[in-house]
DNA sequence: CCTCCGTGTACGCTCTGCGTACCTACTGAC
DNA sequence: GTCAGTAGGTACGCAGAGCGTACACGGAGG
């Protein structure tokens, strides 16, 4: 149409049809069909025919004039973990470190300039966010985040670093370019991370890497708790040892060894 | 085509592009785009077009001729959990449940003859199978089936328990449709469900309804232990009356009041 | 009664999406 | 070195999938 819109190998109707399944949140989790067109920009007929479509594939539900998304819709994402033999791996190591530790264990992945959470055994509840498998919170400012950074190829960093501004979820959080770059050559030399209260006031994390049988770091496992029950000095002296010994543990499961890189 | 596809309202690109996307799984985590042809039926040319979007959109990472999902899949299924407050809600339920019996807690949703896995907190590996989130089994071979079950419109019930053979995972899943249909009259009548042992040996658990501001029940709330480690009578003494109020407490949080209906 | 909200349907046009056919790049056998 | 045999990319022309406009309909509220 608009000549700018001429791009080959791409599948309008694919990416519409998801745009409608997306467009289902907390604010409109039962929304009309005349509300998604809005939503979505698309004309009525055309959602419908999505909807239709989605109804048939089992993943939304029509009644009454209102839509909404079936459980079904989770089983995406389960092909995502079901195609990482990690996650299930880790599963019951997670479990493990939990309880020794009694607070929330997780594992992470990066995606762009984000870390992404794709497993965990929650404890207590700590973050004011409800923290679940699929959440997503920045890299820069998480202790997983820099683990993952601190082994990730330079030219993702300077990508992720690039961005400006940083964001700065408390007044703690790091953004000075330089300071990171620092922090992350120190937690790769050191070989895990602790960051205090720079995601969220009162919240405090531990994490060490994965790494898959090349030795190349592809996950973080965290061990997060809060200010109230510990200490910067106490989660190194005492959390650090048992994360890096089960971080490893993971690696040896997916064949890898724990060298240094 | 072939008059019998002739189906109207049918987006024949989002049904293909979506079936493309759950094609990777645990035995093709990294497949070539002419294994995904293969797999999906689709032509090659076809594939990569779908591929390309996706990967546009970010779900999927081509890379030396493989490709893979990337954790933004996640994202898909935090829609419905977003969707819909009552998983939000239970999650700290959930937590309280499984700190005070030391087991796992889980909330789960009717769909279809299955039950599925809407929030989860794990405590200790019992079951073969990896359960999270999605995850699937027969309604009617476990207590929160059963509960669900017990509440559910008579054709949904008919419909379920129409469904021949009934699973029998184990040699003591309950498969007489007319032992079934007593057993979810006492189910309803008596607020709770208990099994042991019919959806894997060694496994136990009991469950309780969570209604919504209407009274309708929309999930079932369960603690699940082993044999090694409880049994029957200790659930239904120890474990029952904390569920049940645990399921009420859910069900006040949504609006609702724990009459029975 | 009419209006305003909503959904469903018909229909014709266009451009999306289709697959065939062909080309290129790499690998390994001999 | 050649030559299959494998893979992925691309061009292209056709068909029909998917598009939106326009209209019918049904219920709620004035």
């Amino acid at each position: 149409m608009t000549a700018a819109d001429g791009d080959r190998d791409h599948v309008q109707s694919l990416e519409r049809g998801i745009t409608v399944l997306l467009a289902f949140d907390a604010e409109h989790p039962n929304p009309t069909l005349a509300e998604l067109a809005q939503l979505t920009g698309f004309s009525r007929p055309a959602v419908r025919r999505f909807l239709i479509t989605l109804e048939r594939m089992g993943y939304v539900r029509g009644a009454g004039g209102r839509w909404s998304l079936t459980p079904r819709v989770l089983a995406i994402g389960q092909h995502y973990t079901a195609s990482h033999a990690l996650i299930e791996l880790a599963q019951p190591h997670l479990l493990h470190l939990a309880e020794q530790t009694q607070e929330s264990a997780s594992l992470a992945t990066l995606d762009g300039d984000e870390v992404v959470y794709v497993a965990r055994v929650p404890v207590r509840r700590i973050m004011s966010i409800n923290v679940s498998v699929g959440t997503r919170v920045p890299a820069h400012a998480t202790s997983m985040g820099r683990v993952l950074l601190a082994w990730a190829p330079t030219e993702q960093v300077d990508d992720v670093l690039a961005r400006h501004p940083l964001a700065a979820p408390t007044p703690n959080t790091v953004t000075d370019v330089g300071v990171l770059r620092a922090t992350l050559a120190e937690v790769h030399r050191q070989g895990w991370s602790v960051v205090s209260e720079e995601l969220e006031t009162g919240l405090l994390s531990a994490s060490a890497p994965v790494r898959d049988r090349s030795g190349a770091v592809v996950a973080a496992l965290a061990s997060s708790t809060s200010t109230g029950r510990s200490t910067v000095e106490q989660l190194e002296r005492d959390v650090v040892p048992l994360l890096v010994e089960t971080a490893d543990r993971i690696t040896a499961d997916l064949g890898g060894t724990a060298r240094a890189s």
